[in-house]
DNA sequence: CCGCGATCCTGGGGGC
DNA sequence: TGCCCCCAGGATCGCG
């Protein structure tokens, strides 16, 4: 479930057990994710220390005492999963002990991390498009992963002159145009149809069309329901820790998202599902104009 | 430069 | 129980 609020919940849970701590140990289990680990991986993780934690669009980033950063890219079905010390942890159904032999050796754990926290983190992704790498620190903002990324979606900057400015003349449809990191960088497809129904637009309308003052609500809307759900996703978190140890899950109630046939929240019509680009919009087509 | 579909993967769920 | 098809929170590539 990784957008902008679950990669930041993520982030948060790995501060503790990462930032300012070193790596004891790491290892890779399988070396066919999509993008594969460069050389030598595991090496150029182990002994170092992790001086800050940072996240840039879907991106987490772990700034490393040997000038590299480790990126860390959780796809569509990433997951990162933190056993503190000793204790009990709950794994999905499972229940495991830190010490046991069974973590990150499950189906398809591919990254283990110790740091002297203590703690393990273990990086499962069944889909593999997820990815690891290290880049140095200092061209970090020139590889070709960041270059191209537009505005943070929780920037000061970006408001409804920037917004305004970037959808001039564009011809795609919003909903689209959302999604583009390089126009704004951290919306997914989840928080996309939720901005888009707060603000009350069609995700049909191209963005070149949409009136200045909805661009205005559409601004206003994206942050909020982003800020919003950061706060789920991260007292959701702080129940997980206790119970689980698990990151990465966050339960919320969305108002249009997979709710194809049931009323509309403000209850004026049904919410529809369509397909654009290939992937599910759901909509108000009476609030969404 | 554009919009769009296909593609990379695995697994879960529904229909038959 | 099994098979087949569709679907999934992302991002890139190549086509017309």
């Amino acid at each position: 479930m990784p957008e902008l609020p679950e990669v930041e919940t993520v982030k948060a849970g790995l501060q503790p057990v990462l930032e300012q701590h070193r790596i004891t140990h790491a290892e890779t289990r399988r070396g066919d994710l999509r993008v594969p680990f460069p050389n030598d991986f595991a090496g150029r993780l182990t002994g170092r220390r992790i001086e800050h934690l940072r996240r840039r669009a879907k991106y987490i980033l772990a700034d490393l005492d040997s000038g590299e950063t480790l990126v860390i890219h959780l796809g569509m079905s990433g997951r990162m999963t933190v056993y503190a010390s000793g204790a009990k942890k709950k794994l999905g159904n499972y229940v495991h002990d830190m010490n046991e032999d069974g973590i990150g050796k499950y189906k398809h754990d591919h990254v283990v991390i110790d740091t002297d926290a203590p703690a393990r983190i273990v990086f499962n992704d069944h889909r593999r498009f997820g990815l690891m790498l290290l880049i140095d620190t200092a061209a970090l903002e020139e590889h070709k992963l960041f270059k191209g990324l537009g505005i943070e979606a929780l920037a000061p900057d970006f408001d409804a002159a920037y917004l305004a400015k970037a959808f001039k003349g564009k011809k795609t449809p919003v909903k689209a145009a959302l999604l583009d990191q390089r126009v704004i960088a951290g919306l997914g497809n989840i928080y996309v149809c939720e901005a888009l129904f707060r603000a009350g637009i069609s995700p049909k309308r191209l963005a070149g069309k949409v009136r200045s003052e909805k661009i205005a609500a559409l601004v206003t809307a994206i942050k909020q329901v982003l800020r919003e759900a950061i706060k789920a996703g991260g007292s959701s978190l702080r129940d997980h820790r206790q119970a689980t140890g698990e990151l990465g899950y966050f339960q919320k109630r969305f108002a249009v998202y997979d709710r194809e046939g049931e009323p509309c929240p403000h209850g004026h019509g049904t919410i529809k599902r369509i397909v654009q680009s290939g992937r599910s919009t759901f909509y108000c087509p009476s609030c969404q104009r």
